[in-house]
DNA sequence: AGTCGTGTTTTTGTATGCAAAATCGTCTAA
DNA sequence: TTAGACGATTTTGCATACAAAAACACGACT
């Protein structure tokens, strides 16, 4: 291919290719992003639950593509981890066990403080402190009705919100990611069950502190308040 | 398609797949990785810049491979971050900002510190040590040898090992991959340059902090350590 | 009953074909 | 000289085809 020199061969022609010229809003969704979020939804509407078997097939007649753009989306999502890939054997959405989902939800303690206190630090801007109340009152609201699913949704919807205010793209970008695939896995674990006026009052001062503009003593609580979730998770997995 | 039923509209069947009879070794490794692990390498090796693009009908006559898994493999790596997919102009190793490599350097400290705190109370096993101690003399070889590429890539190698050893499998697994994309991009600010022996001295201290089983220090020296290298990094940046 | 073949069906992994979009080169007009 | 237009070429995105691997169903054997 005489192309090859262009992108391979030769010295690496970073200005090779013009910045984008279309806005933010994508022309044509491509359908292997229609895919991936078909995927996506599913598995937090609880579609698609842990282990279960993604056969391509079956996808692309269900959403109405060719095999070509479902396994594109299903790699797309093994990367993110959503979806593990087996030699020969397609995709199913990740099977986490309760220790792994202990695992992770340490691991996602790690990214939010630091979302929390970078968003903690702009609380001064009023449209920041909009913005995050705005997210807050959906707490309020899910946990007045004492539902499990809205509730949990509503804090996942509070720390995206947080870790986009925090500026750091990067808390925001895989926060955002692997969390889904572990989204309804973890309801369960993490859903207030019998501890609701616990976790509602956690997260009542989680958020004044955050508000009040106090990065320290807002990342303490929210580790405690998590510390607290593992705890209760690890007495309910008999560890 | 009567398959449908079985995988998409049914009830959800977990059990619906045996696990996994195959070891841990792969039968035939897919053309998806191979393309993956060649375009990883790639960026390791700086073959591949930030910002260049990627065709896929030339990495597929580079690797003698079809499209069908070079545009998978591409897919896979835009989700883990390294590759960055554009509407109708395929895909391009992402491209980072100094702003964004500080972001990240911030984020990767978050999970980091997590790996060494978990890492560090694993230190009484003989063989976590062992293990240690085997990636730390990597970091003195080439820190004698003055060899920036080499002593970055001792300190990658670290840090697998110590997220590795942390036994929080998200910490080894978010940390390996996505920062690989941001690995060469980024020599050229983590790399001690006019500060080797500061950098040496903070790495020795964070070893043997890390070595005593002191959780705490570890961390602290870790911490102060990543910030100096944020404050070299913006003031390199000029901000 | 449970296990072991064995042939059938399903499903995957990869290659190929093709239309639409983007890119590139060249010519023209200001 | 630069800006814009336009046709040729490249490249993408998606559909389809097909061989190999895995899953399945079923019957023979212990």
């Amino acid at each position: 291919m005489a192309t090859n020199t262009k992108s391979i061969k030769s010295a690496p022609d970073v200005s090779d290719l013009p910045e984008p010229l279309v806005s933010a809003d994508e022309v044509t969704p491509s359908l292997v992003d229609f895919v991936v979020n078909a995927i996506v939804d599913g598995v937090m509407a609880g579609r698609y639950v842990q282990g279960q078997r993604l056969i391509a097939a079956d996808l692309a007649a269900e959403y109405n593509v060719s095999r070509a753009p479902v396994r594109e989306a299903l790699h797309m999502l093994a990367g993110e981890g959503v979806v593990e890939l087996l030699a020969n054997r397609g995709a199913r959405i990740r099977r986490l066990s309760a220790q792994e989902r202990i695992d992770f939800l340490e691991f996602t303690e790690a990214i939010c403080v630091l979302g929390v206190r970078l968003a903690t630090a702009r609380m001064r801007e009023d449209e920041c402190r909009a913005r995050l109340e705005a997210v807050f009152v959906l707490i309020e609201e899910a946990a007045a009705r004492r539902h499990d699913r809205d509730f949990v949704d509503a804090l996942y919807r509070y720390h995206i919100e947080l870790n986009e205010l925090s500026n750091n793209q990067f808390v925001a970008f895989f926060y955002k990611r692997p969390h889904i695939r572990f989204y309804t896995t973890l309801l369960a674990d993490m859903a207030p069950g019998g501890h609701w006026d616990q976790y509602i009052a956690n997260y009542r001062l989680i958020h004044d502190l955050i508000m009040s503009g106090d990065a320290h003593s807002a990342v303490v609580s929210f580790s405690s308040h998590i510390r607290w979730v593992l705890r209760n998770m690890r007495l309910a997995s008999g560890q």
